[in-house]
Formats: C-alpha cells, sequence, structure tokens
DNA sequence: ACCTGAACACCGTTCAAGT
DNA sequence: ACCTGAACACCGTTCAAGT
C-alpha cells in the first residue's frame, strides 16, 4: 500500500514533508524529534540515520527546502503582479507590494521554518543553505535593479538596497510573530513600510 | 564558601545567570538544559523547579530578563547621545543612530538571547514577557514622539513608525545573525538604514 | 520553604546484524 | 544499499522524603 511505498526510495522526502508539517501546525523546531518522525512515517527509529546523520542535518534540510519554497514563492508573486505600464515605476511599485505581501504570507504561515531558515549561526552555515538562500536574496536583488532601471528607485549598491528592503520584510515578520504586531495591524504595516521605503529611494 | 551562598536564596538568579552565559558562548536556547544548569549551579536537578516550574518557565524568564535589559540599554545610549543643539532635528539624529547602534550590539553579542526573545509564539505570549517587551518598545516611541516634537519626523501615527524602526534593526539583526550579512557590512547597512529612514520620514 | 534522589518515559546517537 | 533493534548516556517531569 501507499504507506509501505515510503520504505522504497523516498523515505528522505517523506520524513521532510512530516518534519515541515509538523512545524506548520506545531510550535517551533525544538518539538522536532527524530524518533517520533520516523513512527509517523512508519520506519525504525534508525533508519532516518540513512538519510539525515543527525537532527542538525534535518534542520539544515528543512532550512534549505524552506528557502527554495520561499523562492518560487516571491518569484510567482512577481510573475503574478502588473508589468511595467509606461508610468515610471508605477509597476515596479505594484510589483515591490506583491513580493513584500508574499514574504510576509510566507512568514506568517511557516513561522516555525522561517525561524529555522534565519536562526543564529553559532559557527558557519552550511554551504547548501548559504546558497538557497543566496538564491532568495537574488530574487529581491534582480527586483530592486529593476526598480532602478525603471527609474522608480535611485541609483546605488543594488544589493545594500536588497538588504534594507529584505530586513525590513523579515523585521515585521520577526515582529508579527512574537507577537508585538496583531495581525489586523500586519497589512497596514506592511503598506507604510512599503510606502516609506519607496520614499526613501526616490531617484530624482 | 561563595557557592554554597547560591542554594541559600538566590538560586533563581544563579540559574538565570548560567543560562545566559551558556546562551551567550554555546549557540541556541535548545542546548539550554535544566539538568546542566542546576549541576553547574551545584544543586540536584530537582531543585529549579522550585524557581521554574518546567523548562518553559525558565526560557519565559529569560526573554523576560533579555528584554530589560535591552531597554536598559536602549536608554543608556539615549542618555549619552548629545541632546538636541537648536538645529532642528540635529540632536535627534544621533539620538536615533545611537539608539541602532545600540540595539544592534545586543542583538550581536547577545544572539541566542535575541532569538528567544522574538520567538515565535504559537499560543500567547506570557503576560510579563509581553509586558517586557512593552517597556522596550516604548522607548523607541518615545524617541519618535521627540523626533515628531522637534520636526525631525513627520507627524502621524508614532506607533507605526516606531514599529517600522524597531522592524528595520530587529530585521538587520537577524541577517546579520543568520549570516547572510557579513560583520564588516553591518554598520555601513545600519548607516544606510537610518539615513534611508530619515528621508522617508522628513516632516515638511 | 527549599532541596534531595529515585523513578518514568522520552530522546539522539552508535553499531552489529539482517535482507 | 537500506533498514532493524539493542544499547548507552542524556533529558524533562513527577513525587515522596528529608531538613
Amino acid at each position: 500500500m501507499a504507506e509501505r511505498a515510503y520504505h522504497h526510495g523516498d523515505l528522505r522526502r517523506a520524513l521532510l514533508a512530516r518534519a515541515e508539517s509538523t512545524l506548520r501546525d506545531g510550535g517551533g523546531a525544538e518539538r522536532l524529534s527524530l524518533r517520533e518522525l520516523a513512527r509517523q512515517v512508519g520506519v525504525s527509529h534508525g533508519a532516518p540515520r540513512r538519510h539525515f546523520p543527525d537532527r542538525q542535518a534535518l534542520l539544515e534540510a528543512l532550512a534549505q527546502t524552506g528557502f527554495e519554497r520561499l523562492s518560487e514563492q516571491l518569484r510567482a508573486a512577481l510573475e503574478r503582479a502588473p508589468h511595467d505600464d509606461g508610468r515610471a515605476g508605477e509597476g515596479f511599485e505594484d510589483r515591490l507590494a506583491a513580493t513584500a505581501a508574499a514574504y510576509v504570507r510566507f512568514a506568517i504561515r511557516d513561522a516555525a521554518l522561517l525561524e529555522l531558515m534565519f536562526a543564529s549561526k553559532h559557527g558557519e552555515r552550511s554551504g547548501e543553505v548559504a546558497e538557497a538562500a543566496e538564491r532568495t536574496f537574488s530574487v529581491v536583488l534582480e527586483l530592486i535593479r529593476q526598480g532602478q532601471a525603471e527609474g522608480a528607485l535611485e541609483a546605488g549598491d543594488p544589493e545594500r538596497v536588497g538588504l534594507m528592503l529584505l530586513a525590513t520584510v523579515q523585521g515585521i515578520a520577526s515582529l508579527a510573530n512574537s507577537g508585538m504586531v496583531a495581525a489586523d495591524q500586519l497589512d497596514g504595516l506592511v503598506a507604510s513600510a512599503i510606502a516609506r521605503f519607496l520614499r526613501g529611494s526616490r531617484a530624482g
């Protein structure tokens, strides 16, 4: 049956999927247990070791796939947003707002996963996670470059401008998930932050 | 001797102090163990229970004292910064920069503690932690009100402007601690963010 | 009022053994 | 190549008992 199929080549994916859904309706990565995941997936407690040498490896794989999913969702939001309509920066403003909204949506829905993705690294971050994070950032970077090309944003180091935009939405997500911003304040706060970002970046 | 004195009325404080320093040079709250803390402080593993009914209670106490210390450091930075010198907003800009720098300093030094303070809350946040967080926010709020009174910031809901400022510095801290911003980029990023915040808020 | 120490159920990790 | 199951050292939590 379908439950048996898990053990035939897809245990890794099954464990990750289970872990993600545990993160989504439980709270916090500290509640993730390799033994419990193995049990839920119908496998002995030693089996995950073939795919994740230790618990940390599972957490890093979750962070990596989290960044990949976030990248996809940002990209999708960008593509759905209206393109430039001729008036300088009009299309850009919509794409900026859509991207920020997509980020915050991800952050609220997958709060525990986001926390994992941005967890403090005492030492160095694993190469694969860092690369996935870079790919997410490159979506933001591309958006900034478009804004500069369209004349909606001042010229200047796009990397730095992109980091400030990312910091703004990540900071809002952090405040929201920790309960310092109520759910009904959230959309207004994001809108204000985007408007302020544009005001602080106006070219000319 | 001094080690014996721990057991006489100050076990709670001793455990918190130990936990804070473990957070500071270890990495992450998930490494905090009640049994290990009890051992380090020279007490049996059941003793902490008198002061912290469970592990979560210890973590919440850490978050609370974290917010209190952050409040103090922001206030101290504010008071050390030059006061208004007559030119509109000059004193304010310095105080704003000093406050942001103090926040980021705290965030870097106590990265794991900050993470605990802003950890995602599935349910509700404990009342005492929420109140301590509110007191930290009120320092930011007071700064914003001064800026508006001095004419350095546009009028408008100070709460919302304060949340955006807090989100900005918290977001930068998040990027720095997760390794997306290198240490040598950090000061420049904070300076840019503050400059941009002011540009987006200019009154008149 | 505060702490001790045994007990219980759970964990991550390791490793020989099976198929 | 992949999984099982026993083993080990560690947890958090509970609770009777001590002072």
